[in-house]
RNA sequence: GCGGAAGUAGCUCAGUUGGUUAGAGCGUCGCCCUGUCACGGCGAAGGUCGCGGGUUCGAGCCCCGUCUUUCGCGCCA
C-alpha cells in the first residue's frame, strides 16, 4: 500500500504474539523458510479449486497467502470472504519461478497457510475496498471506515499526518512555540457566522467556537510571548465548497512580535517551500516567492489569487482602440475616461476555431462576446472582424506590445476595469487551460501584498474595511489623517499557490490611537471598538508590541500535495455539503432534559 | 436562499423515437477448476427504475412537483 513507505520499520514480534510476528508489508526472500504469523483483512480471494490464493492486507502492506488441500487450513481458507479479519500462521516460501509479482514489495514470497483463525467476519460490502472505482459521496461518508481502508485515501490521510508533523518540526526548528487557545470562546462580531454553544450556567448566553484564534494569538504577543504557532482548529458556520469543509478546518496559525512584513515572509517561506519540496513528489517549487501588489494582480491576472503556472499576463491596450475604427470600443473609450481595454494574449491560439470557441464561451458566461484578433500565415496583419475595423497599423502595434507572432491570438475585454476584471481573469484561465499552457508538475507560489485598507460599500454608500480591520495601515496615523482612505494600503498579504489562496496575514495595528482613527474612517466610534473588541482593545492600552502573523490553511496544503481536488479526500471524517456527519449522525436532536438544563425552547420552522 | 448536474440490482453503469418479460460488469450464493495476482468456466438469486402526481392504449424514457447527493453563486473579517 502507499502507506507502507511512511510506516516505521517493523518490530520483530515473536511467534507467541496473539496476532502477528510480521506485518503484511514485511516479508522478503530472505525470510523464506521461517514461520510467520500475519493478521489482517482478506483483500482479495483467488480460488482455483485445488490451490487458493488470498491477499491479506494490513496498514503496512499486502502479502499473498496460499493454501492447498494438503494444508490443514484449507477447509477454513475456502470459506474466507473479502474484508474478513483473519490470523494466518504459515511458512514463508519463495514463489515458484515465473509467478513473482513485481508490482508488490512482498511479491517474491508467499505464506503457505498451516493455521487460520477468523477474528471477525464482514457482511456484504456496500462499498468494495478492492479496486479504484469512484463511489457516491453519501455511501462513502456513511461507510467512511470502509472507504478509509482503500489505498488512495488511506495514503492521503497518512500523508496529511506526516505533513502536519513536518510543519510542526519546521516551526519549532525556527524557534516557534506551540500554544493552545480556547475552543469555547467569545463570539466575534465580524466575519463568518459563528457556531454557538449554549451556556448552562448562564441562561440565555452562549459561547462561540473560534473562527480562528486571531484575537488570542494577538493577546499572546501582548502577554510578552514571542513566535507563537498552533495547528489550530477553526470553526465557521458557512456553506461548503469542494475546497472548503463546512464547519471546521485547520490552520497553521502563526504570530510574531517585533516584526515587519518581511520578517513574517522570511519565517513562513522556508516552512512552506520545505514542506512542498518534502511532500511534492519532486515537483518544482518556487524558490523565492515573488511579491505581487494586489492591484497588479488584478490588472495582470484578473484575480487576487493568480495561478502563475499560467504564463498569460494581461495588458492594457486601450490606446490602440481609442479613436479606432472598431466603433464599439472606441465609443466606450470616448464616452468615459475610466474605460479601459485589456488584452489577453493567447500564444498558439491563432485559429478561427479557437477564437470562436472562446467567443461562445464568453456568451455562455453572460457576456456580449469576446473580441479577438489572430495572426496566421497569409494574414500576418491580423485576422478577424476587429482586425478589419482597426487596420494593420494598430494590430501590428498590439502584436508588438503583447510580444505575439504569427500563429498566436489575443482577446479583448473593454469597460470599467472594476466591473470586468473578474471575467477577464476567468477568460485568462480558460485560454491557458484550453491551449494547455499550464504546467502540471509545479508549485508556483507568490505573495500578494499591498491590499487596500478600505473599499467603497456601494450598498450602504460608505467606506468599509476591505479585509481585517486590525491590520496596520501603510503610512500609519499620518496616512489616515491626510490621505484619501480609498488609496491607503494595509500591511496585509496572502500566500497563493497554483491559484489557491493558502493563507492571509497581516502586520497588526498595535496602536490604540491609530486603531481609533482607522475605525472612525469606517464610521465606527470608539464605543463600538470597546464594546465589540473590548478585551483586545484594553490590552492595546498597556504596551502592545508591534506584531504580525499569518495562518496557512492546512487542509489546502494537504490537498495540493496529495493532488486532490476535493477536501473530503484529505480529511478523515468529513461532513457532507449540508454539514452532516452521515456516519455518526450529527447534528442530532437534544433530549428534553438537555434542553431544559440549557434553558432552551425550540422554535422550529414550519414543515 | 439561488442556479447547473446526477439518482435504474449490494456497488459501478447501459437502456435507441414512448412499445412485449428492464440488461451488463463487479459483488453475493451454488457447482467446477493446483499457480493466480482484476484468475477462469457454468448456473442462480437479486429491481416499487429516488418519491408523488400528470399526459398516453402504453412511461425507466415526456411534463409538473418533491426529496437526496454533488458542483457553483450568495456567504467565507
Amino acid at each position: 500500500m502507499g502507506a507502507c513507505a511512511l510506516a516505521p520499520k517493523s518490530r520483530n514480534y515473536r511467534m507467541t504474539h496473539a496476532y502477528r510476528s510480521h506485518k503484511c508489508g514485511d516479508l522478503r526472500v530472505q525470510d523464506a523458510g521461517s514461520e510467520t504469523r500475519l493478521s489482517g483483512w482478506v483483500h482479495r480471494v483467488r480460488d482455483h479449486g485445488g490451490v487458493l490464493f488470498l491477499d491479506v492486507r494490513d496498514h503496512y502492506g499486502l502479502t499473498q497467502v496460499v493454501a492447498d488441500p494438503a494444508s490443514p487450513a484449507f477447509k477454513i481458507a475456502e470459506t474466507l470472504r473479502s474484508e474478513w479479519v483473519v490470523r494466518f500462521d504459515g511458512k514463508v516460501r519463495v514463489r515458484l519461478a515465473g509467478t513473482e509479482n513485481k508490482d508488490m514489495p512482498t511479491g517474491d514470497i508467499e505464506v503457505y497457510a498451516t493455521e487460520i483463525e477468523v477474528l471477525s467476519q464482514a457482511a456484504e460490502l456496500p462499498l468494495p475496498v478492492f479496486g479504484d472505482t469512484e463511489y457516491p459521496e453519501d455511501i462513502r461518508l456513511k461507510y467512511r471506515f470502509l472507504d478509509l481502508r482503500r489505498d488512495r485515501i488511506h495514503a492521503n490521510i497518512m500523508k496529511r499526518g506526516s505533513i502536519i508533523n513536518s510543519l510542526r518540526r519546521r516551526m519549532v526548528d525556527q524557534g516557534f512555540f506551540e500554544f493552545q487557545t480556547p475552543i469555547l470562546a467569545a463570539s466575534s462580531p465580524e466575519g463568518a457566522r459563528d457556531y454557538l454553544v449554549p451556556s448552562r450556567v448562564h441562561p440565555g448566553k452562549f459561547y462561540a467556537l473560534p473562527q480562528a484564534p486571531q484575537q488570542f494569538k494577538q493577546l499572546i504577543m501582548m502577554s510578552g510571548f514571542d513566535r507563537y504557532f498552533q495547528i489550530a482548529p477553526c470553526f465557521r458556520d458557512e456553506d461548503a465548497r469542494a475546497d472548503r469543509s463546512p464547519g471546521e478546518f485547520y490552520q497553521l496559525d502563526i504570530e510574531m512580535s517585533f516584526v515587519t512584513q518581511e520578517d513574517v515572509f522570511d519565517a513562513v517561506e522556508p516552512v512552506l517551500r520545505g514542506v512542498f519540496e518534502e511532500f511534492g513528489n519532486g515537483w518544482a517549487v518556487t524558490q523565492k516567492f515573488p511579491h505581487i501588489a494586489f492591484k497588479d494582480s488584478i490588472r495582470w491576472y484578473g484575480t487576487d489569487k493568480p495561478d502563475l503556472r499560467n504564463p498569460i499576463k494581461m495588458q492594457n491596450v486601450t490606446e490602440h482602440f481609442a479613436g479606432s475604427g472598431f466603433k464599439v470600443f472606441a465609443g466606450m473609450i470616448a464616452n468615459d475616461p475610466k474605460v479601459e481595454v485589456w488584452a489577453i494574449p493567447a500564444p498558439k491560439g491563432g485559429s478561427r476555431a479557437f477564437c470562436d470557441r472562446m467567443n461562445s464561451w464568453a456568451q455562455s458566461q453572460g457576456q456580449p462576446g469576446l473580441g479577438y484578433v489572430f495572426w496566421r500565415e497569409g494574414e500576418e496583419g491580423g485576422a478577424g472582424p476587429i482586425a478589419k475595423n482597426i487596420g494593420t497599423e494598430r494590430t501590428d502595434a498590439i502584436k508588438a506590445q503583447l510580444g505575439l507572432a504569427v500563429g498566436d491570438g489575443a482577446f479583448f475585454v473593454a469597460g470599467i476595469p472594476s466591473k470586468f476584471y473578474k471575467f477577464a481573469g476567468e477568460a485568462r484561465t480558460k485560454v491557458g487551460t484550453d491551449l494547455d499552457l499550464i504546467a502540471k508538475d509545479r508549485f508556483d507560489f507568490c505573495w500578494i501584498v499591498d491590499f487596500p485598507m478600505y473599499e467603497w460599500n456601494e450598498e450602504d454608500k460608505k467606506i468599509d474595511f476591505s479585509h481585517n480591520p486590525f491590520s496596520m495601515p501603510q503610512g500609519g496615523l499620518d496616512a489616515l489623517n491626510n490621505q484619501d482612505p480609498l488609496t491607503i494600503n494595509a500591511y496585509q498579504y496572502d500566500i497563493v499557490c497554483n491559484g489557491v489562496e493558502l493563507s492571509s496575514g497581516a502586520i497588526r495595528n498595535h496602536r490604540p490611537d491609530i486603531m481609533k482613527k482607522a475605525f472612525e474612517l469606517a464610521g465606527y466610534s470608539e464605543d463600538v471598538l470597546l464594546e465589540k473588541f473590548g478585551g483586545m482593545y484594553r490590552a492595546f492600552q498597556f504596551g502592545a508590541p508591534p506584531h504580525g502573523g499569518i495562518a496557512p490553511g492546512v487542509d489546502r496544503i494537504v490537498m495540493l500535495l496529495c493532488n486532490e481536488p476535493n477536501i473530503r479526500e484529505v480529511v478523515l471524517f468529513p461532513m457532507n455539503q449540508q454539514a452532516e456527519d452521515l456516519l455518526m449522525s450529527a447534528p442530532s436532536s437534544a433530549t428534553p432534559k438537555q434542553l431544559r438544563e440549557l434553558h432552551i425552547r425550540l422554535n422550529l420552522p414550519e414543515n
